[in-house]
DNA sequence: GATATCTATATGTATATACATATTATGTAT
DNA sequence: ATACATAATATGTATATACATATAGATATC
């Protein structure tokens, strides 16, 4: 009862930190750990399949476990909730609809969103403060075949994307990172310079066979996002 | 035997992202669902215990399973290892290191990898090529008490990084993403103009309770990172 | 020598059972 | 009412067992 799959985990992740077993090598098969740990098989393969999980070790039907030739370049991470981020800060959240209008799809939006010529779309440019100081800069798309409702969202007081979340149930996604250098546009929003160097993330969201939502968050520069 | 763990997981995702189950909103418990699905409580819990650690749903003993209030904001991503990168499309990797100095750790490196006024660091400024264009440019402090080996380091073939995994075993780290403005140094490096837009990867490795290496990442204009 | 076929093996998965543990809900005493 | 002890309950975990499945390595075939 000593060894949990936990504590098994962490001393098998322990002796490949040591150098036991190095990049690349195979490490005992299950049975074996099981034995020299005293427990269960099935401990053993709940504590490997976290660390494969975590991209620490490879496994594979019959050729064993072995660990992983690059073992630390797996990340995960939180895509910020915006509000929920000034507010773990200790300010106040508020989002500045800048502009909002209904128009039919330009090109490069129906691409996004695969749309066709005559289908509308909202345009929705929000800056999101923290106590009253633009925080991060919103370019919002939203396909209103999927989500007619809303126009009538109070988008003054909920963010778009908070809204979505709740009202369009939830939808799978896509996210990229990158950077850019703010336009005019941006930098008045984000009240910096232009061609300031801005963190940002890129998001298309859909459910089952349509896309809801394309979004371009712009932040304030010096922004960094971290992963555990 | 037509329900696995799998199948079971992919059905109750349905059902929340169809929003039968709206965030927020408690789900049926384990026995329930085992019952419905016509299988054992375990194959159950292993679905659910897999949607929690996708952050689509939150547990609590006694308390139950219940959706998410956000369920889409956690995502994985693969911290990039260059060279598979630029392989991976098809090009030549090669790193050419531009500034390889040993000297007494600046303030800065001190604070960044807990070190003493004497200690001696690793400073090493890298570009990284693919097919001979630059793909990113590097900056690497390294603590030489933890790895005095990579002085010797071929480091004109095997990238710093890779070196350090394979010799100094694996070690535990921190990542943060960000944006920055060329400086004339990234500038010349990527061959881009001064002040572009350079998406960041800053990284800290530590082994035990010792610093290994601090770096920053400087990727070409454009770069975008893909998260799943 | 190359190719196809077989076989042994390590992991993958499902199940019934048993007990642990956190937390809510209930009940009791003040 | 309030504070505190108690019971009920959903998830958390470990185990033995059984069978599935991919595949590396051996063997047979062309």
């Amino acid at each position: 009862m000593a060894h949990t799959h936990e504590t098994i985990g962490q001393a098998i992740r322990k002796r490949i930190t040591r150098g036991e077993w190095p990049p690349g090598s195979i490490i005992p098969r299950e049975q074996d750990l099981s034995e020299e740990y005293g427990c269960a098989r099935a401990t053993v393969n709940r504590a490997l399949r976290k660390l494969a999980d975590d991209g620490l070790v490879e496994r594979k039907r019959r050729a064993g476990t072995r660990v992983a030739e690059f073992p630390a370049h797996h990340a995960r991470i939180k895509i910020p909730i915006l509000r929920l981020e000034v507010e773990a800060a200790g300010a106040v959240y508020r989002p500045q609809v800048t502009v909002n209008e209904i128009l039919k799809a330009p090109l490069f939006v129906r691409g996004l969103l695969h749309l066709n010529k005559l289908d509308k779309v909202l345009h929705l440019e929000t800056i999101h403060l923290a106590n009253d100081k633009p925080f991060a800069f919103e370019d919002r798309w939203v396909n209103l075949n999927a989500a007619p409702g809303i126009v009538d969202a109070p988008l003054d007081r909920i963010s778009a994307n908070e809204w979505l979340i709740h009202e369009v149930a939830f939808s799978d996604g896509s996210v990229s990172f990158g950077a850019s250098n703010a336009t005019k546009r941006e930098a008045d929003a984000l009240y910096t310079e232009d061609g300031a160097a801005l963190f940002t993330i890129k998001r298309r969201t859909w459910k089952a066979d349509q896309y809801i939502t394309a979004v371009t968050l712009y932040f304030r520069p010096g922004y960094e996002m971290h992963a555990t």
